[in-house]
DNA sequence: CCCCTAATTGCACTGGGTGCACAAATTGCC
DNA sequence: GGCAATTTGTGCACCCAGTGCAATTAGGGG
């Protein structure tokens, strides 16, 4: 899980899109249980306080860190937020990198969602994503999630077609993907997700396959 | 053109999504033409100051409203420059709302973009786009837009099939169309835009093609 | 133990964003 | 035209997000 991204104010330790090398020095696994525990702590702040109703000060006390240090991670409370939906993303294209090489690219994102019944990053990211229903703020920042996502999963389609694949073609699959992607995700939200905020596996079961389904609708060219 | 989303601050007038009634009192011409003047204005001080040069009571003064008004029309400076990009869409979806109801969506969508071929709104987009480039402040509003235009785009579909179609279906299907032509405009600016910023109709016309091509890949299911 | 680097922190400052009360413009009505 | 009602603009005060800077502390390597 490489979370380096416009996302928080970390630059990027490297330049290609590879997968998860970790530092294990103690300076590395310190900052990344202090994310860990911003990301957990903005979650609880907001089911308890609602959105809007909890400083960025509020956040460092909370983790206990100041408030400078915070901004050192996130570039505001609700980048946090949205650092869940970020995480289940990545989540989905490292799924898709591990992919067998000759596998259609649109076959490989069915398969990476999946493969994707890990309960632990689609539950959190589902539950986050029912707190901040109609709350712009975040969506704001969650929209920029799923457009990195576009980013990276093309980046890997590149990596996997090399030259051989028209650039142009890979981009706008991409882009659609991650369009019905999310636009199934939305729907899963509003028809299917549970009133109570408890994300039981069978809620996640029926995401799941509402996002293998929107694939599948795209593979036939919604015809 | 209905310009009453949550990209400004007024509520919107007709919670259906119906076309253009405009109220020709003073009133709203007033209100119009200040929205069309700070527009305007933003896009002229980001290019000439840079993006972030600019605070909002430069740009309150350079329209010659105060800071506090300029905030009843945007929430922030951002937001009046994505206005630009939320006003093409706007005029793309219109263009689809006055298809025969009886094309397929995929078809209108394409027709739509086939008829924009006025140049005003395209280029503005387009210069628009050119100068926000790698400006994540200001394209995180640009993503409000087009998750936008999603919306009004699925309530047009669902209005012209009515209760026949299934509603996940059509949902991502628009996901789709949207995520395919975004990327189609991405693939624009990398790689045909003018780096003058001068966007010529040669250029609009070869923007226009992109996303075309993009929609009939889609139709196509990227086979 | 001692240097060196990286992370944290405190401090001060800019500016976005908002609630509120009041002034100015617009409208409808007579 | 005059007058009341309503809508819109504005000034003011305030909070807090976000940032640069310099001092401080923690970790890593010898």
């Amino acid at each position: 899980m490489d979370s380096t991204t416009f996302l928080d104010g970390t630059p990027p330790d490297h330049p290609h899109g590879g997968s998860a090398e970790e530092k294990t020095s103690r300076r590395e696994l310190n900052k990344q249980a202090t994310r860990a525990a911003i990301i957990e702590a903005a979650v609880n702040l907001l089911s308890e306080n609602g959105l809007g109703n909890f400083t960025a000060e509020d956040l460092a006390d909370a983790v206990g860190i100041s408030r400078r240090t915070f901004f050192n991670y996130f570039p505001s409370p609700e980048a946090a937020l949205a650092a869940t939906v970020q995480n289940f993303l990545d989540g989905a294209i490292e799924e898709f990198r591990q992919r067998p090489a000759d596998e259609t690219i649109l076959d490989s994102a069915i398969a990476a969602v999946m493969a994707l019944v890990e309960p632990g990053s689609l539950s959190r990211m589902a539950r986050m994503c029912l707190l901040t229903e109609n709350q712009p703020q975040v969506q704001r920042w969650q929209l920029m999630a799923w457009d990195d996502a576009t980013s990276k999963l093309s980046a890997a389609a590149v990596e996997r077609l090399g030259t051989k694949a028209d650039p142009f073609f890979v981009r706008t699959m991409v882009g659609a993907i991650i369009g019905a992607g999310k636009a199934a995700m939305e729907y899963w939200l509003e028809h299917e997700a549970p009133r109570s905020g408890q994300v039981t596996d069978a809620h996640s079961m029926v995401l799941r396959n509402l996002i293998t389904q929107a694939l599948q609708h795209l593979r036939n060219g919604f015809a």
